[in-house]
DNA sequence: GAATACATTGACGTTAACGTCAATAACAAT
DNA sequence: ATTGTTATTGACGTTAACGTCAATGTATTC
């Protein structure tokens, strides 16, 4: 079976990126993508990576916590040890998660609040 | 009445961050504190803009956007125009955070997911 | 009054995350 | 054969967000 693959221009401007960035990631160990000659080459597993990247940038995340967060999913499955490492690292980005879920929370309350004073107030300034 | 009052390394200590840095925040916008004589001196208000800019940072918010998150907080709600202005602004804000919490959640999610599978594959090992 | 503690401004250094060339190579189309 | 497109590596530049001195000032304590 032949699975997709795409050029690094074609993943960069579809996920609106540069060619500069995605090299750059591959600089810092997010991704490594297959060669044909000396060309990158990307396949699905590859592009699903930098959407999780592009996700972690939109969250605030380092390079470095994305990269750490992708080693997450990588990790062999079958031997005890490295699972309970895993297992204690995943909770503690699920609790690192939760805390910046109850920032997001609070900010947007907030702002959903002045909303309302500002239609409040524009509804009085125009009944005159 | 008297309210209240912080040193500049008060202010740091208490929230974690170094003069340096508060500085900086100053120099970019995020905070005028009086002064008596040559020294900063921060009141209530001063400390809850800063509290509210550290959130922001720990939501991946650059300076920039915080000194604009801020500003929503201090316009003259009585000019009309400004109250338009100001809302379309704060409504944008918020579909922009709403957007953030798909993505956390979504992440938040998936690490869940992997979390159960960790302990499912070591409840098997142990088994034996 | 000398030392200690805490403040100031100013200048330079640093790290992350790319942007921006430049030189070179492979390949396709004219 | 040359022109154009897309790729490569390498080097240097840039911006944000501070860190790290250094030189100086003021207030308190011994």
């Amino acid at each position: 079976m032949q699975t997709k693959l795409w050029t690094i221009s074609e993943l960069a401007s579809e996920l609106g990126m540069t060619t500069r960035a995605i090299r750059f990631y591959e600089d810092k160990g997010l991704l490594t993508p297959q060669r044909v000659g000396v060309n990158r080459v990307y396949n699905y597993q590859d592009r699903a990576r930098l959407k999780l990247a592009l996700r972690g940038k939109r969250l605030g995340f380092s390079l470095g916590e994305i990269r750490e967060f992708l080693e997450l999913y990588q990790l062999d499955m079958t031997k005890v040890p490295q699972m309970q490492f895993l297992l204690t690292r995943v909770q503690d980005k699920t609790n690192q998660l939760r805390r910046q879920q109850e920032d997001l929370a609070a900010m947007l309350q907030e702002l959903e609040a002045l909303e309302v004073e500002c239609q409040d107030i524009l509804r009085q300034q125009l009944k005159h």
